[in-house]
DNA sequence: TAATTATATTACGTTAACGTAATATACAGA
DNA sequence: TCTGTATATTACGTTAACGTAATATAATTA
């Protein structure tokens, strides 16, 4: 139960989170160029927190979910604000629902595509497996 | 049976396809120079056919899906090829494939991500039901 | 103190996916 | 024949999301 707090003390720097996450220092310094981290600097050098890291994998979630950046600054926005202050409750309320019915439909629109290379997939696996002339593949 | 043969003989200028489908005319040409399309010609105008307005719609499609044309290229490439053919059925058959994975692990990315956001959702709801202090919103 | 090594900061380059004129061409109507 | 109107063709501009030096700065190490 502590191990878990000196975990949360760690501290990283771009190169370090880098490596570890797979993306370029290049990458990390244009996030926060865009405002989506806004790490500390000790000197001139910067340091990252657990959650600047917290931060990176989720914009990395919704890199591969093909959203754009400022669409991920929204979204981190919305898992900034305090929930305890009603006014921004409900500006998160909003901007929370807005995304789900955002992310949902293009949960429906990959379905669709999947069914059709589905479609596609079986009639070439029923072509090859009928008449076949090469068996030496198997 | 036959107004859907007169239907699939219906052909299309570019304008016409922009109004229909809501996309631009720069769009539909630009798209036609990547190779994503291939309309006839009556004289300089383009003349696109029925098939090719569902190659729009799987185009469209694909970008809701945060798909890259080069992506979506790759897709109406399977689409295009006569799997009667076991060379091309095969080559198809291992291109659906890797697109499948593709698009099923985008859609998990979506799915977490959505789960994310219903919990901090949920979490708005119930402090702004919880304590209520403006009931006026109601 | 000099030379490395690490991190940061311009700043120009690049690819994708179009937008936006400006110009050309062709065909229809007055 | 002149004038629109419709479609097409350069071709330059734009935004996003970085890549890629080149240079500066700071902390180490020899």
């Amino acid at each position: 139960m502590n191990t878990d707090l000196i975990t949360r003390d760690k501290i990283y720097t771009v190169p370090e989170l880098a490596r570890e996450l797979g993306l370029t220092e290049r990458s990390i310094r244009f996030y926060e160029s865009k405002g989506l981290l806004s790490p500390k600097r000790a000197g001139n050098t910067r340091v990252f927190t657990y959650k600047d890291r917290a931060r990176l994998i989720i914009i990395m979630r919704g890199k591969r979910t093909g959203t754009s950046l400022a669409g991920i600054k929204k979204i981190l926005d919305l898992y900034d604000a305090d929930p305890k202050h009603h006014k921004q409750a409900k500006a998160v309320l909003n901007g929370i629902k807005e995304r789900i019915t955002i992310f949902e439909e293009q949960r429906e629109e990959l379905k669709i595509v999947l069914d059709e290379l589905e479609l596609i997939k079986n009639n070439c696996l029923k072509i090859l497996g009928k008449d076949n002339d090469n068996p030496s593949d198997f």
